[in-house]
DNA sequence: TAATAATTACCGTTAAGGCGGTAAAAATAG
DNA sequence: CTATTTTTACCGCCTTAACGGTAATTATTA
């Protein structure tokens, strides 16, 4: 399932969609994500200002990846 | 250009990169943004624990879009 | 070369993100 | 129904992300 994100808070519906369908509460998948419970309260109740080394702990549990689109790509070369 | 986002750090590589493509300082992509010039500074020398509002803001101006992978879609209905 | 401008590096302060603890609510069992 | 378990909601504290200001560095011009 690929979802282009337009607003930060449709990261929240995807971890919500994803932790539901995996069968885990909150808690559970705070402990495997190595993440405090209230952080997974507070980005599924829409805050937008979270870290994103938390979003990644969090994704990791899940197997969600994440792909950009930028106009240039990375140089190796300096 | 379509890169899969394994560590936080490959972003860093990413918005120098087009930063620089872009002809923009920091202070000028800060400015842009509406965040600081100080944690562009940060996220370019490998902060990982900035806030995903100020990425996507960062990622606006530089016309960077995200996708995401997961293995359940979003529910709709309740 | 020196002088100026532009960019980057870093410091100190402040607002807030993330934490555990616990109460409230919901689900399940008996 | 009540009792127990599970899940969610929220509070207060502590750490720290982000901020502006400024020094240091680099680039540009004459």
């Amino acid at each position: 399932m690929n979802t282009r994100i337009e607003n930060i808070s449709d990261i929240a519906k995807i971890i919500i969609a994803n932790r539901k369908k995996s069968n885990l509460s909150r808690e559970q998948l705070a402990l495997l994500a190595g993440v405090g419970k209230t952080v997974l309260y507070d980005i599924e109740h829409g805050k937008l200002t979270y870290k994103i080394d938390t979003l990644f702990k969090i994704f990791s549990v899940l197997n969600i990846k994440i792909t950009i689109e930028s106009p240039f790509g990375i140089e190796e070369n300096e």
